[in-house]
RNA sequence: GCUCUCGUAGCUCAGCCUGGAUAGAGCAACUCCCUCCUAAGGCGUAGGUCGAAGGUUCAAAUCCUUCCGAGAGCGCCA
């Protein structure tokens, strides 16, 4: 089609390279289907844009086009709107599921690490972005055809830990543990505060940690597995709330012997350095600092950690590319790892990739786990589902279970619409009183849209056929055929680009534009039943693709 | 001080990679539309020096430079 377009622009006398890369997609509808500027061949030939324009339209006399017409400097291509409708529609019915998916990645495989919870502190909101952003980019890869690899990484040990363990023994010993997020963030948050200003407590703690490092004391090490197990107990539900799962979830705990080890190794080769007793990276050359592998008593730090993961990763999976996605705050982090395995000659390390996502912020502020000032997700989950209960009931009566699923589905697509939509290079401005409204740019919105258009279907008891027939067809139906046609394409540039937030824009404009078509078109008894029918059913399969690659759940009925 | 990110309507954001036709949404405000497929919806009104100044270009929110403002990071947290 755009092939058409290309071989009518010959008569301008340019090659076919610059007419591509000229022809552009109008942003509105009006305008065509395809649209040439005039401006580069004005400057060659030394004559008004609007003038070349109109002897070009003039020129080209083809069937394949319904119209073109020179609309000031421009060219507008019209295509033939029934047959292109038709060819659409027919590639929708025909690929399912598979509509908007690709083979750029086949055969290569893809690590994706993210949302890195630590044990005994809270799963808050903010770690809810990183989630549903690393969730979503899987399956982006997935539907692009990567063979991926999800894996989730967790402190287990280290200060925080240390700071945990002293606060449960000193003021909640005996205290039954729980797999329960809000208990635990509680004592980190108590923790945090005795130890303000405490120096023996600090003493007290450092001791702590040095005894969990060294594994002898059998009491305390008891201590740590039980609350350990009970911590990552609490995940559990959140996952199954967020609908994902990992292949394989890493844990400090296993990595920091061997991190101590790579640690002390760089040493020896000369790359690392011991100053003033810890173990260092010098990277100030590279413009990136210094990276601290040990501390001055010779416990090892995240970074030291973070070499053996990526070396365990590079060791045991084999991947091509991998990618972790973290708060942005750990940007040179990253950078500092990337070049300290480029230093250490690890082969690919070009491939082991970060993606930092900003923060998510409380109107007063940033969140912390280390305040208490944070909303922890479970709370969060709970008061979206009752506002969802709440707004269901005042339409529907329908029974507990399906009130229950419902209500879940709609505050998952709340929360993770929220999440994706925006750029990840932006901070959200957390407003729970806004974030439970389900109206405008929403996840409900997106989720009504499905249910309304899927209880036209229902009524209709439309069974698909790959028979379509196109008498006539008019604005709103041919808006909502050019949106889904757009599909594709920006499937490629969200998996090219890590970034799930155009798909999510995407699924808004599509649902946006199917209400209107909705509002200005009868379905149900029109003249135009069957192609309309089949439209809709087109719109569903459409948005339910988008939406399954953003994670979010959809509803039959709403 | 150095590095990175952000700055578009009252508020929250698209658009910027790849420059083009009147800068788009949502919320809030003000109208209108349920005898009609789900009003969690749709139509409309109002709201903009695209942080500022230079530069490149036929053309700049978009590319380049400088400056201003906000946030984050920058040796023993992760």
């Amino acid at each position: 089609m755009k092939s058409e377009v290309i071989s009518a622009l010959k008569v301008t006398g340019l090659d076919e390279k610059s007419i591509t890369d000229l022809i552009e997609i109008p942003k509105e509808s009006s305008h065509g289907d395809y649209s040439f500027p005039c401006f580069v061949l004005s400057k060659k030939l030394k004559k008004n844009p609007v003038e070349i324009a109109r002897e070009i339209a003039s020129k080209i006399k083809s069937k394949e086009f319904e119209k073109v017409e020179a609309v000031g400097p421009y060219v507008n291509f019209f295509l033939d709107s029934k047959k292109n409708a038709s060819d659409i529609l027919q590639k929708i019915i025909k690929m399912k599921d598979k509509y908007g998916s690709s083979d750029v990645g086949k055969g290569k495989k893809f690590m994706i690490e993210f949302s890195q919870p630590n044990t005994h502190k809270a799963f808050h909101v903010g770690h809810i972005r990183g989630t549903s952003l690393g969730e979503s980019i899987a399956r982006i890869r997935e539907f692009s055809g990567y063979k991926v690899t999800r894996v989730n990484y967790s402190g287990d040990t280290g200060m925080h830990i240390a700071k945990w363990l002293w606060a449960y023994l000193k003021f909640h010993k005996g205290e039954e543990i729980r797999d329960d997020e809000s208990w635990f963030a509680n004592i980190y948050v108590e923790a945090v505060q005795k130890l303000k200003d405490n120096e023996s407590g600090e003493m007290e703690v450092a001791e702590i940690n040095k005894k969990l490092d060294e594994k002898k004391d059998s009491k305390l090490i008891k201590l740590w597995k039980d609350t350990r197990s009970k911590s990552i107990s609490a995940w559990k539900p959140i996952y199954k709330d967020l609908d994902v799962k990992f292949n394989k979830h890493f844990f400090e705990s296993q990595t920091e012997s061997a991190g101590k080890k790579i640690a002390n190794e760089l040493v020896k080769n000369g790359l690392a350095i011991i100053s003033d007793g810890a173990t260092i990276m010098d990277l100030k050359k590279y413009n990136l600092g210094v990276w601290v592998l040990l501390r001055n008593d010779r416990t090892v730090l995240y970074s030291a950690k973070d070499l053996e993961l990526a070396r365990n990763k590079f060791l045991n999976y084999k991947m091509g590319e991998s990618l972790v996605i973290t708060a942005a705050e750990q940007n040179l982090h990253f950078k500092q790892l990337q070049k300290t395995l480029e230093l250490m000659n690890f082969k690919n390390w070009e491939k082991y990739n970060h993606l930092g996502f900003e923060s998510v912020r409380l109107p007063e502020g940033k969140m912390s786990s280390r305040t208490g000032k944070n909303i922890l997700y479970a709370d969060f989950r709970n008061e979206l589902v009752q506002a969802a209960k709440e707004e269901i009931l005042k339409r529907d009566n329908i029974d507990e279970k399906e009130l229950n699923a419902r209500a879940l589905a709609i505050a998952v697509s709340a929360i993770k619409y929220s999440m994706l939509k925006q750029d990840t290079n932006k901070v959200i401005i957390f407003n729970k009183e806004e974030s439970i409204k389900f109206e405008g740019d929403t996840g409900p919105y997106l989720l009504y849209s499905y249910a309304r258009a899927n209880s036209i279907l229902d009524k209709a008891k439309y069974k698909a056929s790959a028979k379509i027939k196109i008498d006539s067809i008019n604005i709103n139906e041919r808006t909502l055929i050019n949106e889904l046609s757009r599909f594709p394409d920006l499937v490629v540039e969200a998996s090219k680009f890590l970034s799930p937030s155009g798909i999510a824009h995407y699924s808004y404009n599509l649902a946006q534009t199917f209400n209107e078509f909705y509002h200005s078109c009868p379905v149900l008894g029109s003249a135009e039943e069957r192609f309309r029918l089949c439209l809709v059913s087109c719109f569903i399969q459409v948005l339910g693709n988008a939406l399954k690659l953003l994670g979010i759940p959809v509803l039959k009925e709403m």
